[in-house]
DNA sequence: CTATTATCTGGACTGCTGGTTCACTTAATT
DNA sequence: AATTAAGTGAACCAGCAGTCCAGATAATAG
């Protein structure tokens, strides 16, 4: 009865093989295709595994998309929470916020085509039961900057510019320039928006 | 031999009739479902036409969006090529900045699902042979919007940030927001972002 | 080392999509 | 009324995400 009740029920090791193998697998197929040529067959086929295995590991092309988000956006969020600054805590909000859309820019331009087949599998038919901003790293990412914002300029619509600011790197002519590498010049842009936001306080948002 | 050699080929009545009625059916349920549910089995359906007739007319999903679009887009154009200042020539880049934000917000607060549908369309297998960026409303909107910038703020990077103030209305945490009918809130938060973008000049983007 | 069992696996299957085809219908013209 | 180019739409296609379940396999018990 009682002998395993709270056994954890650990991943076989098979399981976990096809885990590491299905994720580098579909990792490969978006650093070459566009996402809507990475089909899950496709991503089942290079792993060399069924596509039941994909769908049991990983619950729909949704699931498998936020898995490999979360992996990259991983370190980022440790540099944010613990790492210095100014991208870790001890600056200017300003400051902070301008090194976290640096570095955003720069994960967006080597992970282009996962941005966008993560977007896109949120809105697909059967996915979009799942509710559509519970995405975790977005969630994290929204809390970083709308708490930034609202530190600095407390009488705007901090949670709002927050989702703007985030929502521009899903935009296609966005991506586009950051899939042909111009990162530098987005986070120059972002910083251009970002200062003018908060800098010197220029007039209130009513 | 010359008698019908610049006859311009005019639509025949009852094309023109089931294109009013494809576009209408499209509108309506549209305005009651949410873009990934309307197929164009269903558009076809509601129009009472075939699904070969929809394609015939409008070439592909997109194309349909495109021309949805088009149709919600003529009126603000006008307003702003050749009506009233704020909106129209006449009043300061800011000011003009502030109203076309304030315009463009509105129409997409009332046409939420086919803003959302147009650019799901542009994604699709089929349809991304097409040039993104080639629509040509958007082409239109980020004129304006770059040239107004440029035109305040000469040494800022204009074009890029044209992109990214109008990226933010496809955004999702936006458009589910519009469609709650928050227009103004977004309106107020794009003044606030413009404002702080154009005003007092604060500091170039490098 | 064998037996047991719960988990994992993968290919066949479903239901749906956007898009194509083409024999047939119909509006415009003579 | 005859002609004809254009329009039409149901059947068709390829490909997708996601489901199913009989058989394979890793972990565990004896």
């Amino acid at each position: 009865m009682g002998k395993n009740d709270r056994m954890e029920r650990r991943e076989r090791a098979d399981a976990a093989r096809n885990r590491q193998a299905i994720l580098r697998a579909a990792e490969e197929l978006l650093r070459r295709h566009p996402p809507e040529q990475v089909s899950i067959e496709r991503v089942a086929a290079a792993a060399g595994v069924g596509k039941g295995t994909v769908f049991h590991r990983f619950g729909s092309r949704a699931g498998l998309m936020v898995e490999l988000m979360a992996e990259r956006a991983r370190e980022l969020e440790q540099a944010i929470a613990t790492g210095p600054p100014p991208l870790g805590p001890g600056a200017e909000p300003v400051d902070r916020l301008v090194a976290f859309f640096t570095a955003v820019a720069l994960l967006a331009s080597r992970n282009g085509n996962l941005m966008a087949a993560h977007e896109h599998a949120m809105v697909t038919r059967k996915a979009a039961e799942t509710p559509r901003e519970a995405n975790p790293i977005y969630l994290y990412w929204h809390g970083h900057v709308s708490g930034l914002i609202a530190e600095a300029r407390p009488e705007v619509d901090a949670e709002l510019i927050a989702h703007m600011l985030l929502g521009t790197l899903h935009m296609e002519p966005i991506a586009s320039r950051l899939r042909a590498g111009e990162h530098e010049r987005l986070a120059a842009a972002f910083a251009t928006l970002v200062r003018g936001l908060l800098d010197r306080g220029a007039l209130g948002g009513g």
